[in-house]
Formats: structure tokens, C-alpha cells, sequence
DNA sequence: ATTCGATATTAACTTTTGTTAGAAAACTTT
DNA sequence: AAAGTTTTCTAACAAAAGTTAATATCGAAT
């Protein structure tokens, strides 16, 4: 069940077969399938437990009093949304699914549990929050810095390093289930302009989108192109090397 | 020493006199200056035990290549920077000072005794750092959807209402050390365009600015203008009502 | 008070990005 | 297969924001 997310701790360090016996069947308690494009949480609800993204794509999103949104954050396999945020006392954003999505809810008991008899797998779930803010962060960078063609190739190499992470990329291709109006909400441009940019992208034979698949002809040459440094992922061995169909 | 800090986290939870005390005592074990327009950290060293800002202001930041600057987040007096850093392998980006800044730097051993022995204040940290996320969504919000004039209120009303909670305005007046260049780095316009919009915002009187000082006018006004909500600060009863020279 | 450097301001002009609207293509549902 | 819906794509035009460059102002240091 935790197969992503232990394969995505396991970038930060190997754990134990009881660390990963102990998430799996955390993970296994209380699972929920949720169909595509609806709220999983909404801003102002009290938040409960912890939720693990088993299968499927999810954002977090905020929407301003006219209408405009904001993606803020890509939920993908593997990924745990709001660890300790019941402390905080409701959500100020919300969390909706992109594609259909099967969830773990893990109890926050279990997840105290979890962390209190495992120390390294507990640190390596401190590890995966830190990074997760490390995402936000460059976010924050490639929002305000970037021209709008760094900005979607920035997106694209990101989308791509973190989903190869997990094992979901087939050599350079990756799924990639966003209309061009969520990754316009996604890096502050109108629609318009992100299919001008892919096309940009798709005429310098960077990129290819066809469907719901992206393939990333040369991953160098795009990093390079549009300043993407993998380091704030935080995978070690600057998360290059590990192709899904490799291993 | 840790005042604001304890300021701070008074608006999450009251804290024992034994809390504050530890508090205080670890803010007192290793204090550092630093002047003005220096880094306190950068990118790619490894992070060691947790800063503690205890007057001045610093920013977190980071450069492309080709010399482009975002600031991430703003620290003020009472904010901590890097909870737990010291488990990512490297430093992400840099941290710099705006103005001249008095440091505690907490080791972590002191900082893992803190929160081993006090639970409430273990709790009122954590709160700390989920603030801080909420702080950085935020900003991926204000930079991807608001037009410059509602950006640059955003970011004004933010630094306000956070100084504020920790006692450092004056009425409707507060500290603003920032260049307009600074600030352009930190909303993603140019310098030009910062200007202009600043000249925006006095002419319709909702602020003054001169010299290194910040005066809302009309603060409810403005929030509205720029869709301003305080909630993503968490700071109770929605953080409008604790002026400094009420109390 | 004078000088120097940094910061703020303004204007003219360019570029990027947004808007509106319509057509084409791709999917869904029937 | 047909109809309907969503998504992608284009074009023409408008608005927002960037660039360059020159001037003015402010503050620190002498």
C-alpha cells in the first residue's frame, strides 16, 4: 500500500523491514476513493489525521473572493499531506483531487505511534515535510523570477524528478493529467499564454504532451534551459540517477 | 531575551512560567550580532542547530544563475529559522540580514530538551513552523494571482499584522527597513514597477511610507482592497486586536 | 556644509502577458 | 455514430509590467 512513499523515504535513507511493515499497515487502516476533480478538504474545516495519496494526483489550492485560484501544491503518489496540521486550528486552503485518488487516512494516534517507536523512520517523515517545504519555497522562486517559459519547464522538470522518485516515469515519458487551465493556475499565467509557452517548448523538441503524456526528450538540456536544479529536492546523488526501468 | 518570540507564541497557547523560562534560557547561551547586509547562512552549508531572531530583520533568499534574486520570507523578532534544517542534507537557499540582527543560535541538543520537557511549548513550536508553511502558501498565492498594486498591499498588511503580534508597532505606524528594491525581489516586479505602485497606494491614502516607516491609514480599508484575510496567520481571534500600546 | 553613494522618482519606450472570442480537436455520453 | 461538453489552439487587440536612462533626494561620512 505505502509502496511510493516508502520508495520515496528510502532516497533519504534505507529503513528497516518493521519501519516499512509498520507504514504499510498504517496506511492500510482507513483507505478512501475519491473521483476526479473534487475537494478532499475544504478551507475552514478542522483537520484530522493525516492522509497519504496512495494512487492519483491531488493539489492544494486556494481561491481568492473573485475567483481566481491558486494551485499552490501537486499532491502525487507516495506524498503525506499535513502531518501536525491539527494543531493549527482549521485549514486555510483546500485540497482537491486532479485525478480520481485512493487515500490512506492515518489516524494521528497511529501516527504518533509510528513515530514514537521508529525513530528513523520518524525522521525520515520530518525529512518529507522538510522537503515538501523546500518545494513551496522554489515555488515562491519560480513564480516571482522566472520568465513564463522557465516557469512551465521549471514545473515539467519538477513534476517529472518527483514522479521518477516514485518510480512513475517510463524512461522520459511521465503521466501528466493537468488541463492547460490548472498549470495556468498553477504558475500565474492566463491559459492562453501556457499553450503559447508549450508550444514553445514542443518547437525547440524539448517536450512532447500528447494526451495525458509527457515526455521530456532531453531532461538536461531543459534543466539547463530553464535554471532547474534539483537540489531542494532533497533525493542525494541529485536525484538523477534512478530511472524507474533501471532497477 | 526571547520575548517576542514568546510574544509570539502566546497567541497559540499560554505558556507555564516554567516554559518561558526554558525558553528564555536557551535564547541566552549563544547570541550573535550581525550587521547589516550580511549573510547569516548560505546556500549549500550545512545547517546546524536553529537560529532564533532576537532583533533586526533577515530574509531568506535565493539567486539564479544569472544574478535574478527572489526573497522567500521575511524573518522578524520572534521568528525561528530551521526547526529541524539540520536534517536535509545542504541548505536550499540562503539567509541574509535586511538590517542589523541580534541572533540566539539554539543548539539542537538544547532545542531537543526543550521540546522533550515541555509538551505545551513542544506543541507552541511546532505551531511556529506550520505558521511559517501557511506564510510561505501565501506567498505563492500573492506573487500567482494578485496584480501588483494587490501584492504589494498584501505584503505591507503581512509584515504589519505580524509585527504587530509581537508588540512591534506603534498604532498604525511600524518599521519598514526594506529598499524598494528589496521589495520588488520579494513580489517579483521590477524596481520601477514598485515604485509606481507605491505612489498608487499613497495617492489613494492608504498608506504612508517615509523614510524607514510604514503607516496604514486605514487598515480594514486596505485588507479589503487587497483581499487581505489574516487567517493563513493563525494567529486567533483573527489577529486584528492586540495593538502594542493597547495593552 | 560638502561630497559621495545609495535610493527613489520620473519619463519614454518595449516586451510580455492578459483578454476576448471564435474555431478545431478530443472526449463523453447517449 | 451523433450530440454535447470540455479542452486545446489561434488571432487580434489591450493592459500590465519591464527596461533604460536621466534626475532628484536622502543619508552617511568627511
Amino acid at each position: 500500500m505505502a509502496e511510493f512513499l516508502i520508495r520515496k523515504l528510502e532516497h533519504f535513507a534505507s529503513l528497516s523491514f518493521d519501519d516499512k511493515h509498520a507504514l504499510d499497515q498504517a496506511s492500510r487502516q482507513r483507505t478512501r476513493r475519491i473521483r476526479s476533480r473534487d475537494d478532499i478538504v475544504h478551507e475552514g474545516d478542522l483537520p484530522q489525521g493525516v492522509n497519504l495519496i496512495l494512487d492519483g494526483w491531488a493539489c492544494r489550492y486556494k481561491t481568492l473572493e473573485d475567483g481566481r485560484r491558486q494551485i499552490i501544491a501537486y499532491l502525487l503518489p507516495g506524498d503525506l499531506c499535513d502531518q501536525n496540521v491539527s494543531i493549527l486550528g482549521e485549514m486555510d486552503h483546500s485540497i482537491g483531487t486532479v485525478t480520481a485518488v485512493t487515500l490512506a487516512e492515518i489516524p494521528t494516534e497511529t501516527m504518533r505511534q509510528l513515530t514514537a517507536g521508529h525513530a528513523r523512520l520518524s525522521q525520515a517523515l520530518c525529512w518529507e515535510a522538510l522537503v515538501a517545504a523546500a518545494i513551496q519555497r522554489e515555488w515562491t522562486v519560480n513564480i516571482g523570477q522566472r520568465t513564463a517559459f522557465e516557469r512551465l519547464g521549471h514545473l515539467l522538470c519538477e513534476l517529472y524528478v518527483r514522479l521518477r522518485a516514485v518510480g512513475l516515469t517510463q524512461g522520459t515519458t511521465c503521466e501528466l493529467p493537468l488541463t492547460q487551465a490548472e498549470i495556468a493556475d498553477t504558475i500565474g499565467l492566463s491559459v492562453v499564454h501556457v499553450n503559447r509557452t508549450l508550444q514553445e517548448l514542443r518547437s525547440v523538441g524539448l517536450i512532447s504532451l500528447r494526451g495525458r503524456e509527457l515526455t521530456i526528450h532531453r531532461l538536461e538540456a531543459l534543466q539547463r534551459a530553464v535554471q532547474f536544479n534539483p537540489n531542494y529536492l532533497h533525493l542525494g546523488r541529485e536525484g538523477r540517477h534512478l530511472d524507474s526501468n533501471e532497477a
